[in-house]
DNA sequence: AAAACTTACGAAAAGGTTTTCGGAAACTTA
DNA sequence: TAAGTTTCCGAAAACCTTTTCGTAAGTTTT
């Protein structure tokens, strides 16, 4: 079974190419029977454009690239639901790879990308990346880039992010006004720009409400996970700070991995320890005991990132210069049974 | 910024496109001298050929198309995870869509995915999916498809499933065997294939075991989800069914939703009653108690999916006969605290 | 030295669509 | 009726790569 041409549907009226190309397209110079004519027959056989000479002819894929460390992530899993659905919505298709936190594989596939044609791209950074020539190529390049989640500040294109500064602070503040006063906390790597701001945000809550920030009181988990949770916080317990009252966390799975280790050991949440996660993803609604975490609102980051993307790809098809924007997502404090 | 053009090449050499490209195709009728020449300046201009005029040529994408119900959910995304991974080894890009179990967009998006030229299509089929004349015209369009988790039988074409009959079986065998003898089964809806045939995996595992199936112990929960299976824990419980011992359900997310109704009443699992759920969620072994379930490889589903999908291309490309192959995967029932 | 090969390259077509431009025919205006 | 307008269509180029086929020059064989 072959596509059907435009040459065939020419051929079969006797016409030109040209007149059916244009009579499909609506052309104002083809006259409203030939339109009619043409319009019945391709229907009668189903004809769609060949995407592939359209693409050619236009520089056009319809086609945007996402690149992300992992799929099977709550946070992210929900962040590509709203950026295929979004797409789809503007007659776009949407390409996905993970980089898997590899630095070196991700700018591989940002080159795979552009090798593709893709109209634009969308991309939360692996978290080892420091060197940004590749993204700044694609700049150059004049391919709509948006950053989300995990971006860099020193890159001149769009951005989706949350206020991590914040978001952390007003956990921290409501922790200590809840009454908790040694708070622990499990932090990320300091290398994503969020993994800093978490850590920021904790610090000045403290500062602001004249608690004395306690190194000791900080474990890091780089990959914040749950086993890192778990082991972080028997860490904890066994180190004696007995008279820590809350652990807060870096994402949920790693205070759900510090939830199993105290429950394990019936350490009785929050009555002993509190628990605080962050992300808000969908297992901590159904733990026990439930955990507070911050909202993070991935489905709104997914439909802002794609918005800002079609937008510059919009102003690029018509040639009007584009406005970086940098937009920043609403959080909410979760509150559960674990605080 | 502009991509460099075989004819650039051409040009700056003095020589002619055709040359150029069988030198970099290492075409024997190339002199040594002139492929080195051609070799060195495609590479200081970062020389990759249009894909766009690759494809209109070779009609072949280097793309395939994946549809399944919905991104967020752990069975699914592990799924894809494997799939994009295999894919980029192949030199493959992955276009994902979400039917979201809607019958007429899944159709839709079957025409889309057919117009964009994708090299072969996976899917997993919406609960809905009735009518399958879309999916032939795929198989008659001589596009590889391979159907994959929720799959229709009569289609003539390769599949990757897992033996749901005996999955199911084997959990109510297990589950006799360690002594219960009241098992209630939360089923979905009679739709997909692989929902019959936990049903009645259930049923014949009663059977065998010279246990009466009583339908007053199933429930419906068609969308799977958690809240019908709290709603069904719910509506046993208060139906006074006192003398259920076990509660098995068709996936754990509802399974979930049971155990977090049995917490909140202080029904003791697994003394009062056992709960064991399907697919093996992670959230499934950080829950109190943790979940028995059936691992169903979610990642070799997808692994062996696309080797399926590439030998099916592979054969196609060849012009050799491709025979339809039908994969099972193994599952394994994981025991934990809830039964 | 003529015949038979080999080597190395280029012309050209094909893949299908889009859009500009030119021109013939039909029509309107002075 | 001549000049000016519309209306409608088609030729052709462009987008870029790939591959077949032809051919000139050079090399080897009788």
């Amino acid at each position: 079974m072959k596509k059907t041409t435009l040459k065939e549907i020419a051929e079969t009226l006797g016409i030109s190419i040209s007149t059916v190309s244009k009579a499909l397209k609506n052309y104002p110079d083809v006259s409203a029977k030939t339109k009619k004519r043409v319009i019945d027959l391709a229907e009668s056989l189903q004809f769609t454009p060949n995407t592939f000479a359209q693409s050619l002819r236009s520089n056009e894929s319809k086609t945007i690239g996402v690149i992300i460390p992992s799929m099977v992530h709550y946070y992210f899993s929900s962040i590509l639901d709203a950026i295929i659905k979004e797409s789809e919505k503007n007659g776009y298709m949407v390409i996905i790879l993970q980089s898997n936190e590899d630095h070196e594989l991700e700018k591989k596939q940002i080159n795979l990308l552009l090798n593709k044609g893709v109209d634009g791209i969308l991309i939360s950074l692996a978290n080892g990346t420091k060197d940004f020539q590749y993204l700044q190529k694609v700049i150059d390049y004049g391919i709509p880039l948006v950053l989300f989640d995990k971006i860099n500040k020193l890159l001149k294109c769009s951005k989706v992010i949350i206020n991590d500064i914040k978001a952390s602070y007003d956990v921290v503040t409501y922790l200590i006004n809840k009454g908790y006063k040694r708070i622990a906390y499990f932090r990320g790597d300091l290398n994503p720009q969020n993994s800093i701001d978490r850590f920021l945000g904790y610090k000045k809550a403290l500062e602001d409400n004249g608690i004395k920030y306690d190194s000791s009181l900080v474990y890091l988990s780089p990959i914040a996970n749950f086993d890192e949770g778990y082991a972080n916080a028997k860490k904890l317990i066994e180190e004696d700070k007995i008279d820590v009252d809350a652990i807060y966390t870096i994402t949920d799975l790693t205070a759900i991995g510090v939830i199993n280790y105290l429950n394990e050991k019936n350490i009785k949440i929050p009555d002993e320890i509190a628990v605080f996660g962050f992300s808000n993803w969908f297992m901590s609604s159904v733990i026990t005991p439930t955990l507070s975490s911050v909202e993070q609102n991935a489905y709104r980051t997914g439909e802002k990132s794609v918005e800002l993307l079609f937008k510059e790809i919009d102003s690029k098809q018509k040639g009007e210069p584009f406005k970086h924007e940098t937009i920043t997502i609403d959080t909410e404090l979760v509150i559960r049974n674990s605080t």
